[in-house]
RNA sequence: GCCAAGUUGGCGGAGUGGCCACGCGGCUGCCUGCAGAGCAGCUAUACUCCCGUUCAAAUCGGGAACUUGGCUCCA
């Protein structure tokens, strides 16, 4: 099959290199998921959303994937320190929860926020709790293999061995001379031999709750040992792409490059995703600022730093504004900027089905919320309209280039004013354009972009009632319009203004619209 | 201090050598009884600073400043 070429930038080159999949049409993708501990957040929200676009790409182009995202529930250290406390039972500790409390409350909040966000749920979302087993097989092959030791319980690897028969380092481009300038000496390190060794056992302090018994002590994982294991468990020694955060380059990644290869010999990852962060006007987001923005509150409007409530699809086309690799800033000016673009999209979306229905071209109904459409990318657009043509070419050519969505997107505003253009009856498209731009907007606005009409599946029935009701005020208003009554005229429009309802007279009569 | 990414018009952001993003905002025209939407056009000294390469630089090279991330938990 010919499939389009799909370019992404390696972190481990620093180059956009051509992706080439290690078993001919299959995919195998692992993204560093939540740890948690929190309310879910701003910070949540872009790798969700870059990374549920990326899988919705793979598989419109025809690949089969499967999409590993992990929820962190164990062994993540407040500080990589003997009296490092895990940062789940710190956090069940001061709320004066079980751990596994706080572990489901999170987990589900975060669930809910990506669903909110037309977010798919990976392939499989496996926990770091329920994959002690492998985590403790991980430690002995390599101790085994030599590159950890052993200390008071816990077990730690050697870093100084792994750079002298490997590298360390090749992922964040720093020598192992450099972390050790870097690195601070900690308190209570004495167990290791090295400040830049790491954990991948520790030894549970009597009061720990979260525990598991292993070979060296009753004790609980290090932080970057699950996604080895549970990579390896469901992707193999060797799989395709490894996505996360930058913030994760270093140390998390770095240290599974270095425990992959210690004891399967391949670092296993082939390309390395990262997207960049979010700023908050300019700032990184932290509670000490004040401008720590979880989604429900975002959601909600509830913030004091938010002008108002931003829907979850603002949101998620805000991000897709920006390249994935660029910080991204967040305003209430631009956020109102992406609300507006969004909807003329999703306005021009609706009228093609309109147009094209009038035209006599079946279009499928719109799919239901968080269905996706599966068919492969068009190998050739088959439109008669060059500018249909070169506009689908563009998107899907922006979308193959490191998933460029902000280029996708303005080839899709092409689109939008094509759309436009002949619904004032000013252009007229035959039947290959119509099919053209439905399947465009069904495989990529709706599909790959994941973008939907929050007014027409959020409450569809309620609108379709209110648009009964709508239609006997409107032929009032006409009435009144044929008798150039214009203070009833008026009065209606601003009457219904005042209730959230906007009308604008149209050439083929009224239309309204819910604010 | 060290490593990495970034610094583009009023705002968000594309763009790796010569032309143009795109969206939001603002302005004008068309359409309108008015309004809105739409379309057309315009707007905007835009490219952090300095030095250099080039016929030509936001784009390449050198230096500096600042921001963000990492080095310690973080998407």
């Amino acid at each position: 099959m010919d499939m389009r070429e799909l370019y992404i930038t390696n972190s481990l080159s620093r180059k956009k290199e051509i992706f080439k999949p290690l078993n001919e049409g299959h995919v195998g993708l692992y993204v560093c998921g939540p740890t948690v501990y929190g309310d879910a957040h701003l910070g949540h929200a872009r790798p969700g959303v870059t990374y549920d676009v990326f899988v919705k790409l793979l598989k419109h182009l025809g690949y089969k994937v499967r999409y590993v995202r992990n929820i962190t529930d164990v062994g993540h250290l407040e500080h990589d320190a003997d009296e490092g406390e895990d940062k789940i039972a710190k956090k069940a500790r001061l709320e004066q929860l079980e751990p596994m409390e706080v572990v489901q409350r999170c987990t589900l909040a975060y669930h809910e926020a990506m669903r909110m966000l037309n977010v798919a749920p990976p392939s499989i979302e496996p926990r770091a709790s329920g994959h002690i087993i492998e985590q403790i097989d991980l430690v002995k092959k390599i101790i085994e293999a030599g590159y950890a030791y052993e200390s008071n319980g816990s077990i730690y690897f050697d870093v100084l061995k792994y750079d002298q028969d490997h590298k360390y380092g090749i992922l964040s481009g720093r020598t192992l001379d450099e972390v050790k300038e870097g690195t601070r000496d900690l308190d209570g390190q004495q167990d290791k031999r090295a400040s830049y060794d790491f954990a991948l056992w520790k030894k549970a302090s009597p009061e720990h709750i979260m525990r598991w018994p292993s070979p060296w002590s009753d004790g609980f994982p290090g932080w970057h040992l699950e996604c080895s294991a549970m990579s390896e468990k469901y992707l193999g020694k060797e799989f395709d792409i490894h996505g996360g955060g930058m913030d994760l380059l270093f140390p998390h990644h770095e240290c599974e490059i270095a425990q992959n290869t210690a004891s399967r010999g391949t670092s296993g990852v082939k390309y390395w995703m990262h997207n960049n962060m979010i700023t908050i006007e300019g700032k990184k987001m932290g509670k000490s600022l004040g401008n720590f923005i979880t989604l429900p509150e975002l959601f909600a409007g509830k913030h004091p730093k938010l002008e108002q409530a931003y829907t979850p699809m603002t949101v998620r086309f805000f991000i897709l504004q920006a390249h994935y690799r660029g910080t991204l800033d967040f305003s209430n000016e631009a956020l109102q900027a992406a609300e507006k673009g969004l909807k003329r999209i999703m306005q021009a979306g609706k009228d093609l089905r309109a147009l094209a229905a009038a035209a006599g071209i079946q279009a499928a109904p719109a799919l239901p919320y968080g269905e996706f459409v599966t068919a492969n990318a068009p190998a050739e657009v088959a439109a008669t309209n060059a500018e249909v043509k070169a506009l689908v070419e563009n998107v899907y050519e922006a979308l193959c280039d490191d998933l460029n969505t902000p280029i996708a997107l303005s080839h899709i505003f092409d689109a939008v004013r094509i759309i436009n253009t002949v619904k004032d009856k000013k252009l007229t498209l035959d039947a290959a354009d119509y099919k053209a731009l439905v399947d465009l907007f069904d495989n990529v606005v709706y599909g790959v972009l994941g973008l939907r009409d929050e007014e027409a599946s959020e409450g569809g029935k309620a609108i379709k009632t209110i648009d009964g009701l709508m239609q006997m005020v409107l032929e009032q208003r006409k009435a009144a319009k044929a008798a150039k009554d214009w203070a009833t005229s008026d009065k209606i429009r601003d009457d219904l203004k005042a209730l959230g309802i906007q009308i604008k007279d149209g050439k083929d009569g009224t239309e309204w619209t819910l604010e």
